[in-house]
DNA sequence: ATATAAACGAGACGGTACGTCCCGTCTTTCG
DNA sequence: CGAAAGACGGGACGTACCGTCTCGTTTATAT
């Protein structure tokens, strides 16, 4: 049996790719995202702090942008805020989860994401896995508490959760960009309150 | 007394600026903006195009995008689509405006709007004028009618009129970001019939 | 009458280039020459001792190679070593000429000025410039001589002049290329006295 | 007895240099030269269109450079064009030989080999063998003619052979690197005949 | 009518960053 | 264990725009 690997990995040749390269660029670009903004995060000032050439930052990625794009995603963690102990009600965890949704993009972190978001090239795969993990992320959680809220009996069956879902998560959004309002916890439960209002099962 | 302006024109000496240079160089932008996207939009590009002068442009507008913000804003008259005739019911009314308001930012032209806010350095006057013509006027008209619905005993009395507006129309703008489901106008009945559920009078 | 220029003037628009701008560049090209060589003559290096931006340079050049010629060309200026003051006969005037170019590709700066024209673009506006100004001229200083050589009845009338020239020109340059013996005032006379061995009159 | 070569051999070990592939090196080498010219001769393209490493050419030359004289000396096998039949005078054979010496550098190859030595590093070993094949034995040839002209009495015994060499092959190299006159056959008889008038035995 | 002065087109300027090419070195895996 | 593959740090390329700065040329007032 000459062969390794059994028909399932492609066999690379060549001098693979320095993981410690790969993440000292994203350290380099997460530093200059938070010392002086996405728009110095170029491909020349990331390669330069980070020790790096240029073409190396270009092999893992096309542009500046999505440069910075993964080094939000994999700088924030994410969280997954405690998944809902069971012990509060379903309602209750979702208020407090969009709260922390609040906070979060009402940091500049938030405001640096969302801004990527809304350059980013809409099609590109990059794009898409961003939108997953730091803007749609937060709502497929949410979706998961309003399941359990109808479950345990205290929204109506018969909701309909997409929509509920926007009702919650888009406005938080809305007062980002437009700054009409501030982002604080008090608007986390108006909204949460006032959205759920004619769901209530009577 | 040799002054014709009392002391409060600042007495213009000079070649006065051509508003046609000024309509030109928002043509040219626009043209750009229409044909090639934002990025293009460069002060050198609309220069060459509008057959100006850098030190032109650069007399109006500080860069590139106050320019676009610009454009975008005089292109588009902002419509202000047919103030509710009292004929029809304000709910209905604000439904249908709502329905405008996602159609048009379902555009290019409406994408290109909401990124150029987005990127736009939030304190600047421009800013502001450019978030309350574009991102707000909407909103501030779905006021009105939120008004006449509690007015006319559609609504109840103490309805949170902030919160229900950011509720009905941050989802546009969360699905323009996300792009996780269409905008349309079926869209728009499901928000307004979904947000305004709970604040119906009994 | 309108116009200034009676149509004589090619009319020059736009702020007008900056000759010290022009002289910085070419004085910095110099510099580098002399300090590390003609490979380290790069448009970036040149335009940061400068203190010019590289558009600048390519403004005025289209590459290192061109910059470095015209460096060269306006560096030296190319003498015109006395033109023979008629006192001294004209075949020692040229023995006098030729070992003075010689010692000038004995140089640094002659083998630089060589090996910038092989490797030049021979079809070039500026190659041929500095063909003229570095290589020939010496050849033409040199065509003169013969001819007062012929006429001063020292030298045949029936000589092949373009000919002699190469044949006295040409092994300055064999040698600087191939490096087989010393480029020396020894060599510079036994040229001459050899070339024009078989021409001179009986 | 296991070992093959009879201890007089470095005892080579491993894998051992593959002659075909140092072939293919030079071989794509000579094409990208035809092709593209010297410019275009760099290692990276000269490994991709041998199939080969890049660290496999840098086993053998030092740079693109040293490269590319190999491939030039061992694409043109350097004629050595008929030693001199004896049937003919020698002087006639110097002037065929550098008849077809200026026919040689006249061409494209021609060009480049000049090119290449007035680049190269002189000091190099590699430099030094391709001045002497490709520069130079053109000229050690001639020695040969010059000496058997002053046995036969063609040429006065005095002559300075050194000299008389360089008045002959010089003008090619001049021409060919200032292009102020035609490299054909016609110029090759001038040169011998004007260059020998004054050598000639009376 | 004639100065005066701002606006204008043109475009050069010092810069920053782009994305690409190639260098020469290194680190893997394959034959 | 040599050779292919190719990633790496680095340097330079030539280009696109930036925002500022002269230029010479209109074009309206204000004298």
């Amino acid at each position: 049996m000459p062969k390794k690997n059994k028909d399932q990995a492609p066999a690379k040749r060549g001098r693979p790719r320095s993981e410690a390269t790969r993440l000292a660029i994203l350290k380099a670009a997460r530093e200059i995202l938070d010392e002086a903004g996405p728009m110095r995060v170029t491909v020349e000032a990331v390669a330069a702090r980070a020790g790096v050439g240029k073409p190396t930052i270009y092999r893992y990625w096309s542009n500046a942008q999505e440069l910075s794009m993964t080094a939000l995603m994999e700088g924030a963690p994410e969280g997954a805020s405690d998944p809902a102990t069971g012990e509060v009600g379903a309602i209750e965890a979702l208020t407090a989860q969009v709260a922390s949704v609040v906070q979060r993009f009402a940091s500049r972190r938030g405001r640096q994401a969302a801004l990527l978001m809304a350059t980013a090239e809409a099609d590109s795969e990059l794009a898409k896995a961003f939108r997953n993990r730091v803007i749609l992320s937060s709502r497929n959680e949410g979706k998961v508490y309003l399941k359990r809220a109808i479950e345990e009996g205290d929204l109506r069956g018969d909701v309909a959760i997409e929509t509920a879902l926007d009702l919650i998560y888009g406005p938080i959004f809305y007062r980002m960009l437009a700054g009409h309002a501030p982002l604080n916890e008090a608007f986390a439960n108006e909204i949460v309150a006032l959205a759920l209002e004619g769901m209530k099962a009577r």
